[in-house]
RNA sequence: GGCCCCAUCGUCUAGGCAGGUCUAGGACACCGGGUUUUCAACCCGGCAACAGGGGUUCGAAUCCCCUUGGGGCUACCA
């Protein structure tokens, strides 16, 4: 039986990069009919925040990618917090320890970094002739000494990964140096807890990034060394940012930081305020001297306007992009059905599979491409699901469209097929959803429209057809404007855009019968009244 | 610096392991045209690639070597 697992390190939101590795986890495991364990690798004390795994749980949630074992769903396994496995990894350390296969150490950071200077790059920690004994350890501990675990490789001979896609993968003796298993706080290394849980959970396929191939020699000493199994590997293409390197959550405070230059002059107190930080973080971050969390982030680019690059799966939530287009654009970033299918639901994903078909370059997020793909899935995307959809979006941002019935918000998306995104859809009805009295006319659409081609004549002479009209149709509608369009001698674009920009304030909106439509007949007369009273001298 | 991985249109890729059927296929983007009541969507057409150099072979995008380029790792981070 095929074991798969994602292990994410709870440091803040699920970025893609980790999506697409859940993803090709998960889709292995349901392909093969195996399981799917999540597992929380939390043993970085500084690092982790207390509300990224609820985060990370979500997110993947949203993907749809849901785990037979882990956090909430439990298992035969658990705990599945690396943090609350301290007895476990002991054991085997002690026991590494006792075969003479391991050996305390006591260096403090400044020692070692002292040594690292003096060794220049490829540095190796000296092996002590004589292991330190338990006796010398607790001698260090009362010191007040730091004391680590390190693993002895052994140096003598080569160790060859087995690469599903890369094949076999050799490294010369002595490539390996001793590494630390068993940091001085007392917790495990990755690379000592990720090969003791893979061997505990029973794990059989390790799907993880390129970047972990070069961790993979030491992962197999250890192995040898615990007399445990070695799973099979699969190194997985990165997938790299259009600038080149990978693709990474920093992309998204560097963008803000020269989006922020670039402005000039910004109130520092107002951002820090909007940010809930302090004046002094706020000119630190601008100073390249330091980075907020995320959600400092999302605010200050929210507070002054500025869209940043989609990094994180919450982002592509936000800006409107499905689930289904995510998972199915995620798949194809270094795997191909082999055949020319491309749109593809998650069961045609599963179907398709396969660890063979992992392409081994790494490849480029492109997201025009991505947006290709999300509206062909919200094209596809059966009518109750994609309204599902849209509610959670709108529910994200406290929308106001959020009061809206099932009805109307069914007809909204009727209305607005070919949308790219939900936010174009949100957008594209959001008038709708503001009084009468509150429409906000921009400029442009009042200076181009209204007040050329006698934009406001048109308007009042839509105003006096529609006076004794009792009830209103989006055909009775287009003929009404249809019949002006030919008295006048113009297209219709003439007669429809004046009433559109009278309607929603801009140039953006369904059909214009439809626009009427939904609106109703008092709203639209009363709209065509403020527009003929208020828009008549030129922005 | 050392070590490791990778290399087909601008981008994602098919083809490569079993060399000829590849004058290299698809998709996105882009360009041109059409449809049109805005934004999208839609329809038609077009541009565009085997990184370079050596081999092996009757024959190489496909196999080997070198160069170049890109990426990664080189922590008491994961």
């Amino acid at each position: 039986m095929v074991v798969t697992r994602f292990a994410p390190s709870p440091t803040g939101y699920l970025h893609v990069g980790g999506a697409r590795t859940a993803l090709f986890n998960w889709l292995y495991a349901r392909r093969t009919g195996g399981r799917f364990i999540l597992r929380v690798e939390d043993t970085d004390q500084k690092r982790n925040t207390p509300t990224a795994t609820q985060q990370v749980l979500r997110d993947l949630r949203w993907l749809g990618i849901d785990w037979d074992e882990g956090p909430d769903v439990g298992g035969p396994h658990k705990p599945y917090h690396q943090s609350q496995r301290g007895e476990i990894y002991a054991r085997y350390v002690k026991q590494l320890l006792e075969q003479g296969k391991a050996y305390y150490c006591f260096d403090t950071p400044e020692e070692l970094e002292a040594l690292r200077a003096k060794a220049g790059p490829g540095f190796a920690y000296a092996r002590p002739e004589q292991f330190p004994t338990d006796e010398d350890a607790a001698r260090a501990r009362a010191e007040g000494r730091p004391v680590a675990v390190r693993f002895a490789v052994p140096q003598d001979r080569e160790f060859i990964v087995d690469d599903v896609i890369r094949g076999q993968v050799r490294f010369r003796p002595g490539e390996v140096g001793d590494f630390v298993i068993q940091k001085s706080d007392g917790f495990p290394t990755y690379h000592f807890a990720v090969v003791v849980d893979d061997e505990l959970m029973g794990v059989t396929h390790v799907i993880r990034g390129q970047e972990h191939l070069m961790n993979t020699p030491a992962h197999l000493a250890l192995q040898e060394a615990l007399g445990f199994r070695t799973p099979v590997y699969a190194h997985m293409s990165v997938t790299v940012s259009p600038d080149g390197g990978k693709l990474s959550k920093r992309e998204r405070p560097k963008v803000l930081r020269q989006a922020i230059q670039a402005m000039g002059d910004v109130d520092v107190e107002a951002l820090a305020q909007a940010a809930s930080l302090s004046a002094e973080d706020v000119e630190s971050f601008l100073a390249g001297k330091s980075v907020p969390d995320m959600p400092a982030i999302d605010a200050m680019a929210a507070a002054l306007g500025v869209s940043l690059p989609e990094i994180n799966v919450v982002d592509f939530f936000r800006s409107g992009y499905l689930p289904e287009t995510m998972v199915n654009f995620l798949a194809l970033l270094g795997w191909n059905p082999g055949d020319e299918r491309e749109v593809m639901d998650v069961q045609e994903l599963i179907a398709a599979f396969e660890l063979e078909r992992l392409t081994k370059s790494n490849s480029l997020f492109d997201r025009k491409k991505l947006m290709s793909f999300n509206t062909e899935h919200i094209k596809r995307l059966p009518a109750d699901r994609l309204l599902r959809h849209y509610r959670a979006f709108l529910q994200e941002t406290a929308n106001p469209a959020t009061q809206a019935d099932d009805a109307t918000l069914m007809r909204i998306l009727e209305l607005c097929r070919g949308a790219r995104t939900l936010a174009e859809i949100e957008q594209k009805c959001r008038f709708l959803f503001v009084e009468d009295d509150q429409v906000v006319y921009e400029d442009k659409a009042v200076r181009n429209v209204l007040h050329k081609h006698d934009g406001l004549g048109v308007l009042a002479e839509i105003e006096k057809n529609l006076k004794d009209w009792t009830a209103v149709t989006a055909e009775a509608v287009e003929n009404l404007l249809r019949r002006l369009a030919e008295q006048r001698g113009v297209g219709l674009g003439k007669i429809a855009q004046p009433l559109r920009v009278a309607l929603c304030g801009n140039t953006i909106s369904p059909p214009i019968g439809d626009t009427v439509g939904l609106l109703g007949l008092d709203r639209t007369r009363r709209r065509i009244r403020r527009a003929l009273e208020g828009c008549t001298q030129n922005p």
